[in-house]
DNA sequence: AGCCCAATTTTGTGATCACACTTCAGCGAT
DNA sequence: ATCGCTGAAGTGTGATCACAAAATTGGGCT
């Protein structure tokens, strides 16, 4: 089953986009969705192939995602694969996303409109439907639609781009773990509170409770990989 | 002049590493120490050409450090350069740094052993001494040699990246801004305060002195910016 | 059956060519 | 001299080919 696509890319209507930046926006999409596993092996004519384009454009998008650290590839071994997560990575990935992201949502605060309200309830209506299905994928969904609306408020393009980047290393792991245990545990809604206080302005509020989101499910990521440390490796051990 | 050169890369000899790793840490070691100004246009052949190698290497290396806004490539226009700064993503990479830094030099104070604070104090002198002779080039290598042997410590390859990329973003700056106001109001002494909290294994010292010598530094660059807000964009250099 | 080695396929890497577009140098007219 | 145009040179992008090395397969052995 083919998980990447440039169709559901960016109508960019009359963009111009370069083909390697679509390809790189539909990678990143489904890492960031979680929709590639850790360690699967994914190679540039392949890819190429399924989405229609050459493996050049590929090359240059995979070459951007493993500067990202969203790809790796392995020293000795010439295979190119998700990177899996050690329990001291996902530390440091926490701990990065707990001074990122806080601090976006409080830059944003200023910077929330009626429409932005809108939008967010939207979003966090989104995640509920989801929880209640216990559908996976619409869940990982929204809760992306929800923190980058925010996000995007905050005019700070670099921590933008450290949360974004963030994200795409803790995806696929993400996607793995909650399939693992069900949607049920997943955090509480600390999305109300946070649209209450970007509503009336509260920037301490809203930048708490981010941080109380983030929190909860990372710790959530941190007890799977606690308890399953090694997600077996497939088949075939080593002689 | 040639800025740029893969001889002085890591005396690889029985290193077979890909010449576009080889590349990419030539371009990113000139990137870091300044030796490339903001908005100065480089180009894909050009670097191919004095580097001695072929196109495609060099795409590959660029395409990474493109990644890690290292470079940019202007969006009409095609041409590839160094990005300039404003004083709003400056004030944004002094937090990512206040951040990064100072946590990993107190992941590292527990791994410091005899031979690191011999090594240390080898490269604070030879920080005193550039200073001393007012050479910025050798004051920005050796102080990234400082910084980067205690870092290196920490054994926290995600904080240690995203450093990486931050001196990344900061090197040309840097360079500039320090080239035109001298060497002689650096940061005052932190190394040494440093250097005696990591041999007696004083965490809370090292961090904290850490985030005062990171500060000083950058607050001189946030000065200079707000005063010499267009670093004049420079007409034609021939070489 | 289980295991090992050889041949085949597939992998990432690098080089080269083609193309559309921008920039620049040079010349002519005003 | 200044301005405006035009042809040449240079730009990043994409496609295709070549190649060494790793992964995979398949057959032959114990």
């Amino acid at each position: 089953m083919v998980v990447v696509s440039l169709e559901n890319v960016s109508g960019g209507s009359l963009n111009e986009a370069k083909i390697h930046d679509q390809v790189y926006e539909a990678l990143s999409e489904a890492l960031i969705q979680g929709k590639i596993p850790p360690l699967k092996p994914v190679s540039l004519r392949t890819l190429a192939h399924n989405l229609g384009v050459s493996p050049m454009p590929v090359r240059e998008a995979v070459r951007r995602l493993i500067a990202e650290k969203a790809l790796e590839l392995q020293p000795s071994n010439k295979r190119l694969r998700v990177p899996d997560l050690t329990e001291k990575r996902l530390m440091q990935l926490m701990t990065a996303r707990q001074w990122v992201e806080p601090e976006l949502a409080r830059l944003a605060t200023p910077h929330v409109t009626k429409d932005v309200i809108k939008r967010l309830r939207e979003d966090d209506a989104a995640v509920m439907t989801a929880l209640g299905k216990g559908d996976v994928a619409a869940y990982m969904q929204a809760n992306q639609d929800f923190h980058f609306s925010i996000y995007r408020l905050a005019d700070a393009d670099l921590f933008y781009d450290m949360a974004r980047t963030l994200w795409l290393q803790v995806g696929p792991f993400m996607r793995v773990v909650f399939g693992r245990m069900g949607t049920v545990h997943l955090p509480k809604d600390h999305h109300q509170d946070m649209i209450r206080a970007l509503e009336t302005g509260d920037a301490g509020t809203v930048k708490t409770s981010m941080a109380a989101d983030i929190h909860e499910g990372m710790e959530l990521m941190l007890d799977a990989i606690k308890a399953h440390v090694a997600p077996e490796p497939k088949r075939r051990r080593r002689g």
